[in-house]
DNA sequence: GGCCTTATGTACTGCTTGGTTAATAAGATT
DNA sequence: AATCTTATTAACCAAGCAGTACATAAGGCC
């Protein structure tokens, strides 16, 4: 058991003896899900510690103190959800169809990532008082509202789309609403029960969120007439 | 300084000597201040006890231990927003301008309570594992629900709304866009800029979410058209 | 005015917990 | 192989903090 594969040296192998790199993802791994389950002063470093293949000692080394090692798990969070809005090809479709997708994309990556949620929730409490360093995480999240901006234009120049919605504040409008779906899931559920938690909840959910966006955004003589019970 | 009042002793007197429920009032109203601000396990019993004209001692005479306190302050911050919805007088008002209403009533109310939605974000955090007493809060909630419920009806009765939109969705929409609005201040002005968050903005916000509920539920046929670009 | 219950002040305690000290092992460098 | 830097271990510490022991004062009640 000492070290049987001395060889491959030149490429950093995976199961080196040592290995900082893969201590400091262990640690940030296991920090996220402390974080996002406790919160800042409800996070222990020692059940970090404990539930990690390294010592406490090695926090400190990598992140010098427990909000900076909260910090890092911030930008952490924040980078894992990244992206994804790039890959939904939306410029294949027309617009209604790709505001559609996005609405529904937004929400189930929502819903996906609960732990990401949870940290921005923590963040709030704290009144984003650790996002300073939000250069990175800024960059993060123009993609969404740049996809978003052009759907909208492609929709007005089509003419199904109104004009006079603002970008910026639609897409606030759906993060609200994907976002308190997972943020605020406990509480809501406790006063008028579990009904819109369920799996058959969360996909009609899903659809009248992006509904309501379509509704918002689509010239009223352009939205589909169905059969109005369903 | 003894006791200069020995008088007024039928109706118990404001200043007494003893006042116990003033006690547990003061105790609840710097511990919703701190529990709000710094969560449950942020919060400091030490600190809420020195900012209360009150001894630690008492906090525990009245509330047990801390997660007592909180229980307390949680059912408080529930209690603190309760009615409001009834005295809208919605019915004196047609289906959409009482949608409208009732819209802009949430969204100023969450936004006038900042320290009930974070105690919320907070219970949330903690899954609603201090829920369980919800039998008051739960009761709290109906009357929203029903209230919605009244108009929808009637919106749908004289023609004006659609049917198959469901009073409890509808509601969480509404709640959830007002939620966000509060909660996600930090981080989202963090990111985007702050343009949504002052005054004019947020008038903006609240005017665009009642419009967002409101071509939601209306056949499009009675939407106003409007000049489309304001 | 004794007695019982409710309310309150002071001082204390023991565990939890973020953070550190000191020593050392593994690689890199030459 | 000597040296220097980086990574890691194990034991330790002091402050912070939830919760208590103990004594006692007010007020109600008869």
């Amino acid at each position: 058991m000492k070290e049987e594969n001395a060889t491959a040296k030149e490429r950093p192998a995976k199961v080196a003896k040592r290995d900082p790199e893969g201590v400091r993802r262990d640690i940030l791994t296991v920090a996220m899900e402390e974080f996002s389950q406790n919160g800042l002063s409800g996070a222990r470093i020692d059940e970090i510690a404990a539930r990690t293949r390294t010592s406490k000692r090695m926090i400190y080394y990598y992140f010098g103190d427990k909000e900076g090692l909260y910090q890092r798990v911030l930008e952490e969070a924040y980078g894992k959800v990244r992206g994804g809005e790039s890959d939904l090809e939306l410029d294949g479709l027309d617009p209604q169809a790709a505001l559609e997708r996005l609405c529904r994309f937004t929400f189930d990556h929502h819903r996906r990532h609960p732990d990401f949620i949870r940290m921005v929730m923590i963040e709030n409490i704290h009144h984003g008082r650790h996002m300073q360093v939000s250069q990175t995480i800024r960059g993060l999240n123009r993609p969404a509202i740049e996809a978003l901006e052009g759907v909208l234009k492609r929709g007005q120049e089509s003419g199904v789309f109104r004009t006079g919605v603002d970008p910026l504040e639609l897409h606030w409008q759906i993060s609200a609403l994907s976002f308190f779906n997972v943020s605020n899931s406990a509480t809501f559920s406790h006063i008028f029960g579990g009904e819109l938690f369920t799996d058959d909840g969360q996909e009609r959910l899903s659809a009248h969120v992006a509904e309501m966006v379509l509704r918002y955004v689509l010239r009223p003589d352009h939205i589909p007439t169905r059969v109005q019970d369903d």
